[in-house]
DNA sequence: ATGCGACTGGGACAGTCGTCCCACTTCGTC
DNA sequence: GACGAAGTGGGACGACTGTCCCAGTCGCAT
């Protein structure tokens, strides 16, 4: 095996965990599982990371942090607010069915830290994340169409969030897409009937 | 111990696991921990059941036939369709908050579900019947407030469903009363736009 | 070139897992 | 009261887990 500083191993080894997660799910991500999808020895885990809880907590930071780009549209199309929301939905859902098993992983570390008291507050985290940058998305496409959020922006985007989710988890379940076409419309006008003109 | 018929134990065992997954989660939920649960020993468990994958299978169908009547409720109050909506839906929130517990344990028995191909009817046929129930209990609301969905009502149920999902989520891991309120509210206003006057 | 710290490999550890076995006890039936 | 079936208890099994140890090797600064 080639040798690797400590530090690039670390994240070669959640690339390779965040894979096994998606495929197998975190049951299965073994720290052997792990290694093997690494390419790479046991000993070299242990000599990146003191535990494999350390690993899963640095793999929920790293994919969080990611997401950022993944879910945030960088242009809202549309010409009133709900159709810049059910364009930004849908174009979450394309997100979603191109692939499943990530935002299933996503769905599974949630779950994994809401277990342990310890690892709580990253699921807290993660979801602040979430919400802080569909807040700054629902106030750019408020002043894009003109009109002003009837209560706090924050609020608004938890709702926004809350949605998203069940849009994910019963598409994972049914793999229904228009199940999932009607969520995101009738999420969008919900959400659109949150805000007055200015 | 006592002796108990097979069949008797079976069902102990289940309401074990379920307490066992709601409690720890699914990944404590071992056979040893289960026994331990139940009160009885290792060889009862493999007396009444061949493996620990068909104690889950039976837990998870289980646990679907009862929750039938938690979440419909018995009767329908509002005086229009969005407030009936609101009401039913914030009845499911009070008993989301009365035990959280219960409702993580479902969603981790789907995921979990969802992650070997053997068990993937279940949790396909979970959502089904969640989506029937919801179906009638929407029929009748348009019943009595005098509308007719515009949509098929099943997709209209499916739609419903998927909010139910994104607020529990969402409010496992926030634990904000209010936020999941307001997706309630907008949840029943989205839903009675789905409706017209008859 | 040499030494030292960074890195690697393989094997081993103790603990836990699901499952199985077998001797034993209880129960209903004749 | 005997007998076979049903149910029980404890201990054992092999497989797998996370973690650790240690002898060895590489690369870089001197």
């Amino acid at each position: 095996m080639a040798r690797i500083p400590a530090a690039e191993r670390r994240a070669a080894l959640v690339e390779a965990a965040l894979r096994v997660v998606s495929r197998r799910g975190i049951a299965q991500a073994t720290t052997r599982a792990i290694v093997a999808e690494a390419g790479m020895s046991l000993a070299s885990f242990h000599y990146a990371f003191d535990s494999r809880d350390e690993l899963i907590d640095e793999l929920i930071t790293t994919v969080v942090a990611r997401e950022q780009q993944a879910v945030l549209p960088d242009e809202l199309d549309g010409h009133d607010l709900r159709e810049m929301l059910e364009a930004g939905l849908l174009r979450y859902f394309d997100h979603l069915r191109a692939d499943p098993e990530h935002e299933q992983a996503m769905l599974e570390l949630t779950q994994y830290a809401l277990r342990s008291p310890d690892r709580h507050p990253l699921a807290v985290a993660q979801y602040a994340r979430y919400a802080e940058l569909a807040a700054r998305s629902l106030a750019a496409a408020a002043e894009l169409t003109g009109v002003v959020w009837r209560t706090p922006v924050e609020q608004v985007a938890r709702v926004l969030i809350a949605f998203t989710d069940g849009l994910t988890l019963t598409w994972l379940v049914a793999r229904d897409d228009d199940d999932a076409r009607a969520v995101a419309h009738a999420a969008a006008d919900a959400l659109s009937r949150m805000a007055d003109p200015r």
